[in-house]
RNA sequence: GUCCCCAUCGUCUAGAGGCCUAGGACAUCGCCCUUUCACGGCGGUAACUGGGGUUCGAAUCCCCAUGGGGACGCCA
């Protein structure tokens, strides 16, 4: 008898993009269904008409397609399987195990502020769970759960192990809203007993839901999933992550030049380990997932450690591929690539200084687009101006423009006039880029080509 | 306030009773390479929250305290 199949889910509620959080949540349960050959399951939860936006459902797509997380059902859209939540709930009021309530949302107000004067656990008190009181006129009344009122749940969660909460913790919360709508806690139970979901991997704020869907599991007559609690990403100071943290959305790495594959192997091993492995491709990672080694407490979100890793990246992508992801950052700098020089070999010299693809851009702006040096930051020595002639002459019959010769001319014209490299390398750089830094000189003014080279000397110190 | 969860270097983590004078990675510091800036190489600083148990032996098991996080909606 085989195993039932691995199901798992990624349930995002589209009410903005998708943020790091949510994507690390929808990498675990992806990667462990891959990892089980089973399915993942995209699910859309919707019921949230006031913040649900399709502009949403598209950023959530967007970044998990940026990510490479492909799912194998849905997308499902709860807002599209209202008649079967009314159904399931009114099997619930038939069976004496859901009821209507008429109360006001006033009413319920002030209830919560006098158990919270109280110092009680603001709860419902199942005012209307058995009553007979006529139903008030004019009140649509919302269907209630009718939670246990004795005893506890416990169930074995599979990175947090067992976890028990009393039922008289609980309380009778609303199942299907006076709409039609259902709640969250219904919505997710009907619908994970529907897609059969047989490992509920979700973030730990889900937690204190767990005992109340669970009864309701049990209320529905359902086979009850595993559950897996993964814990929340914090910011770089330890505080629930936000804005002020720097990107928080998928999509914004993806704009501030990071490499899917690099945010990806970051957030893998944010909360998960496999011994001291720290670089690790997505394949590799789905043949070594498991739940236990993910760990039970909140991990700090580090930008730092991200760069590092999308460093690694940009230097592990070949020259082409990065060329390409280049060009139109460059592009969007005002500069054409046709008028520069080749651009995978520009690629190749700033690979080593670009943490990321939008530093390897602005990197690559020397190479088109002619820069003036600062004012004063050139002062040509009596020694160095009819150096740097010769050396434009010799640069000029050079038969073949590449790094071997042009270094030979350099030492050359180093030798006849008694000066060491950085005396006439700086002013090249200067004079031909505009700035003091560059890759090594030879490769560089290979790069740029002789035009450049020849036009930039000849106009600062004729030849 | 009540309930739930968690606790190893600044950060991410290894560690499932002896392999731990606690390992790796980021960051940081120093040296080397480099006659610039980087890359790279080598090395250093740096942690088991506290207190009680259990055990021949505890970072690892139990209890308490402390600290942190989460949840208490007709949000998800």
């Amino acid at each position: 008898m085989r195993a039932t199949m691995v199901r798992t889910r990624f349930a995002p509620s589209p009410t903005g993009y998708l943020h790091v959080g949510g994507a690390r949540t929808a990498l675990f349960s992806w990667a462990y269904a891959r990892r089980h050959a089973g399915k993942f399951v995209l699910r859309i939860e919707d019921t949230d008409l006031e913040r649900s936006t399709a502009d949403s459902v598209r950023a959530i797509l967007d970044g998990m397609a940026w990510l490479g997380l492909d799912w194998d059902e849905g997308p499902f859209f709860q807002m599209r399987r209202l008649p079967r939540y009314r159904e399931a709930a009114e099997q619930l009021l038939r069976e004496g195990r859901a009821y209507r309530c008429y109360c006001t949302k006033e009413e319920l107000e002030q209830m919560r502020a006098a158990q919270r004067a109280r110092g009680e656990k603001p709860r419902y008190d199942g005012r209307w769970r058995d009553s007979k009181a006529a139903p008030p006129a004019g009140v649509a009344p919302v269907i209630r759960f009718k939670n246990p009122l004795e005893g506890e749940v416990t169930f074995h969660d599979l990175v947090k192990g067992a976890i028990t909460i009393a039922n008289s913790e609980l309380d009778d919360l609303v199942l299907l809203r006076e709409d039609g709508v259902p709640t969250y806690n219904f919505g997710v139970v009907v619908d994970d007993l529907d897609m059969r979901i047989t490992h509920v991997i979700r973030g730990d704020d889900h937690v204190n839901n767990t005992p109340r869907q669970i009864n309701i599991f049990r209320a529905l007559g359902g086979a009850l999933p595993q559950f897996a609690h993964v814990p929340m990403i914090l910011g770089a100071d330890g505080e629930r992550l936000s804005k002020r943290h720097g990107a928080v959305s998928v999509m914004q790495y993806a704009e501030e030049g990071y490499l899917p594959e690099a945010l990806l192997n970051y957030l893998a091993r944010l909360g998960w380990s496999h011994g001291d492995e720290e670089i690790f491709s997505k394949e590799r990672f789905v043949e070594w997932f498991d739940l236990a080694h993910v760990s039970r407490s909140a991990a700090q979100f580090d930008p730092e450690k991200l760069r590092w890793l999308n460093h690694h990246y940009v230097k592990e992508r070949s020259d082409a591929d990065l060329a390409g992801l280049m060009k139109p950052l460059i592009e969007a700098r005002g500069a054409r690539v046709e008028d520069g020089p080749r651009l995978e070999a520009v690629a190749a010299l700033v690979k080593a200084r670009s943490e990321t693809v939008e530093a390897a851009a602005a990197a690559a702006m020397m190479f088109y687009r002619e820069t003036a040096p600062p004012e004063g930051a050139l002062e040509l020595s009596a020694e160095v101006t009819p150096a740097l002639a010769e050396l434009a002459r010799a640069f000029s019959s050079l038969s073949d423009w590449s790094e071997e010769p042009i270094m030979g001319a350099i030492d050359a014209v180093l030798k006849t006039h008694k000066l060491k490299l950085p005396q006439i390398a700086m002013p090249l750089r200067l004079i031909v880029f505009g700035r003091a830094q560059t890759p090594n000189i030879g490769p560089t003014l290979a790069v740029a080509g002789r035009k450049r080279v020849l036009e930039a000397l000849r106009k600062r110190v004729g030849a």
